[in-house]
DNA sequence: TCTGGGGTCCTAGGACCC
DNA sequence: TCTGGGGTCCTAGGACCC
């Protein structure tokens, strides 16, 4: 039996961070054209979006924001609105979800929507009217500018998005997905990067026609059994990847870029602390634990080292989570001197924590456990954060936490809870 | 222009077990 | 006793994406 030919759209925000800033501050940044979203220009801030203005100077995201305002000095910078992306992501996904179930959030500002099955639903309407009416519905709803991929897979939707932008739509008809992605320079594949590139071309394939000529043997030959396969696989029009709501989560984590290198144990230990503490919180917050934790060094030069030890019984909570980074960071340390210019730390091997679990007779944790009592208390501590501000409560018995002003406590009301994105 | 922070997935070697 | 192969887990590093 044939597989039904899918109806896959791709919604993807334009300039999403740019947009929420501008709504967030309609007489501010609302009123500059030549708007930027990212770090400061002094210490080491990159740019996370820009305004198309913006781009046609050759900014673009990841840029450091000192560089940018040397392209455009007329540009303005502002930091994201993390909370408002959040709130309006949420707003986006609510309308999309009144049009198909089959719905997966790509990041914070991408949807992929499986409309198979709809057709009589939508009276036989072609993909590219349906995907013109939702776009309207997104931006009546919630104020959101998007552009609308679409075709009979993801790989299509997504490249047909980024010539339906901005703000518009852009359908590839059933039979002409491999022609259509064959056309394009090959860096214009989602999954093609810097590297992936750089081996093609040193083979002589600059586009999708040179690499459907090599054939799949040599493209196997010299990029890999799984590369090859997939790179040829999807220049000939196949690619079955579902759209698949339910994704879970596999790993959380923190990571800081400081404005000067450190050097001194003190100093990164104290890091170290604030760090897990924001992954402890960050497992919590969503009910998960790890089983295995990571610490990420980037010294001076970039160069960047790792080192993950794995335990029995997943953890959640800071000192647990904080006394394995502390062994894994002096590990790294004992063999990666000098000025440290980011440190990480990461937890993954999740679990969700079971609200119904049963509690142990005895507090006994191993050395590298926790116990019951100590899971209890970070709860307790995590309200009181909540209710009361970062500052109510500090780790305090190891290291001091970094030396910031204190927030003054919420008074009365709740802070916001949202996840980060 | 010295290069953020949050992720996902893949690879490759070694340990360990059957 | 020597030798083999598969499966799974762990760790380190790298590519890629938004």
């Amino acid at each position: 039996m044939p597989l039904p030919t899918r109806r896959i759209l791709l919604v993807d925000c334009d300039m999403f961070f740019v947009q929420v800033a501008r709504l967030e501050d309609p007489d501010g940044a609302g009123q500059e054209p030549l708007l930027m979203v990212g770090g400061s220009p002094s210490g080491r801030g990159v740019i996370t979006s820009a305004a198309y203005e913006v781009r046609a100077f050759g900014v673009h995201s990841g840029m450091p924001t000192a560089r940018a305002l040397e392209l455009c000095p007329k540009g303005v910078v502002v930091p994201v609105p993390r909370g408002a992306c959040v709130a309006r992501s949420r707003a986006v996904r609510k309308v999309l979800e009144r049009w198909t179930p089959v719905l997966e959030a790509a990041s914070i500002d991408e949807f992929y929507l499986d409309l198979t099955g709809t057709e009589r639903l939508f009276r036989a309407e072609s993909l590219a009217a349906t995907a013109q009416r939702l776009r309207e519905d997104v931006l009546q709803e919630t104020s959101i500018s998007v552009s609308v991929g679409g075709g009979t897979q993801r790989m299509v939707a997504k490249v047909a998005v980024a010539r339906a932008k901005p703000g518009g739509v852009h359908v590839v008809p059933p039979g002409e997905e491999a022609a259509f992605l064959q056309s394009l320079p090959l860096e214009t594949l989602p999954g093609v990067g810097p590297a992936l590139l750089e081996l093609l071309v040193s083979r002589g394939l600059r586009t999708g026609n040179d690499v459907m000529a090599a054939g799949e043997e040599w493209l196997i030959r010299w990029c890999g059994q799984r590369r090859g396969r997939w790179l040829f696989q999807r220049l000939s029009g196949v690619d079955p990847t579902p759209i698949s709501p339910g994704q879970d989560r596999k790993s959380v984590s923190s990571e800081r870029t400081f404005p000067r290198d450190l050097d001194t144990a003190a100093e990164l230990e104290r890091q170290l602390l604030g760090l897990a503490t924001s992954v402890g919180r960050g497992l919590r917050k969503r009910g998960l634990r790890g089983r295995t934790v990571t610490v990420k060094l980037r010294l001076h030069d970039f160069a960047t080292y790792s080192a993950a030890r794995s335990v029995a019984d997943g953890l959640e909570t800071d000192p647990a989570l904080f006394a394995l980074a502390l062994e894994l960071f002096r590990e790294l340390r004992s063999r990666h001197s000098g000025g440290v210019r980011l440190l990480g730390v990461g937890v993954s091997s999740l679990d969700t924590t079971h609200e119904g679990e049963q509690l142990a007779l005895f507090d006994a944790s191993g050395p590298r456990g926790e116990s019951p009592a100590q899971r209890r208390l970070a709860r307790v501590q995590d309200q009181l954060r909540d209710r009361f501000g970062e500052s109510a409560i500090r780790p305090g018995s190891m290291t001091p936490l970094p030396m910031k002003p204190d927030t003054p406590p919420a008074s009365g009301t709740t802070p916001p809870t949202d996840e980060e994105p």
